[in-house]
DNA sequence: TTTATTCGGAAACGATCATTCCCTATTATC
DNA sequence: GATAATAGGGAATGATCGTTTCCGAATAAA
């Protein structure tokens, strides 16, 4: 079943929503479409459950790479790195559920919409944690705004997703690096 | 000609291409279904001129909005202020084609993937030449790397977009304040 | 062994999609 | 003033969409 789910969710990712069809899903999950509908209401319940599944296994990634640093800032940078990794390559072109729905979905689709945004305000708080950290471990200096640096540390994240799905490289070391200036 | 376009384009904004069927399109243009076959040879004819019509309307903003500073620091900071403020409101909400046709196309498309590729790179060669400009005239250090730094810039304005579809406020002010550390 | 029950597979359904065709005005030409 | 040409409107068409229904196989219970 969740090895169903992955391989559904892995179609989202590239094609996005209204561009797969059940046939692509069937086929992706090695499923009959009785046997999704079956599992499933609809193509709208299979991509809510594939939504769902993806901010989980990112949000464990993304905790994971932050626990590799051993301060505030540090971690900080790992979570940058992370980011930076994803969005490229072959798995960057396979592209953000996230970021997909935000731009195919939020405005169309009201229950999308809602997840889209509570899972990039979960993101946002998760960073500004750590720059508050990081202040408390004296990593970061406490003039820095954390709510403010949070949400364009969002659209720093988000905006590699779409870079990467453009197939622009992005080299996650020096695009950290001068990220890490915000943090000054 | 130009208003019918400009009518589409706001609908390709709003739904993304999978989404807008050929009667949203007639409706929203206020043309029949064989008009508009007629002055284009597909749906994806007409995209293509929308997308077109877009690039060239928002590159002729950004250059304006960058005609409002003094300096290159200056340019720099008002790209970016008129970047949050598209992103925000009914205007964000519609959403930018570019990060849309990026997300929902660009690895499905290979035609409107190079477009996209070619626009980031445009948008990114503009902001890297804002950055020497202001090397140049004294308002940004020498030490900021250039092109690394215009990438970030990059992933920050596409990023916006992202954030501003998902109807997460976006304070254009504080945003570019806190940007403008990139360029110390 | 027989009988339920569950699970996956495939055909069938209506709806909607992009596209084409044809018709009707309107304009320009001779 | 008649006629050719063109542009727009709307119905018809095949294909594909999401969804439902029915059928067969496999497993568990009796």
């Amino acid at each position: 079943m969740d090895t169903a789910l992955d391989r559904a969710l892995r179609v989202f990712r590239e094609r996005g929503y209204h561009a797969t069809s059940i046939g692509d899903l069937t086929a992706a999950m090695r499923l009959a479409t009785g046997s999704v509908y079956k599992a499933f209401r609809d193509k709208h319940a299979v991509f809510l459950a594939a939504f769902e599944r993806y901010t989980a296994l990112r949000q464990e990634q993304t905790r994971s790479a932050a626990s590799r640093g051993s301060n505030g800032r540090e971690r900080l940078r790992h979570v940058l790195l992370s980011y930076a990794e994803q969005s490229q390559g072959i798995e960057g072109r396979r592209g953000c559920l996230v970021v997909g729905s935000a731009v195919e979905l939020s405005a169309l689709d009201p229950v999308v919409g809602a997840r889209v945004n509570a899972q990039l305000k979960t993101n946002e708080s998760f960073i500004a944690g750590l720059i508050r950290e990081g202040q408390a471990d004296g990593s970061i200096p406490g003039h820095v705004e954390p709510d403010d640096t949070a949400r364009l540390m969002i659209c720093i994240t988000q905006g590699m997703r779409v870079v990467g799905k453009a197939r622009l490289a992005l080299d996650g070391e020096r695009l950290a690096g001068v990220a890490m200036k915000l943090l000054a």
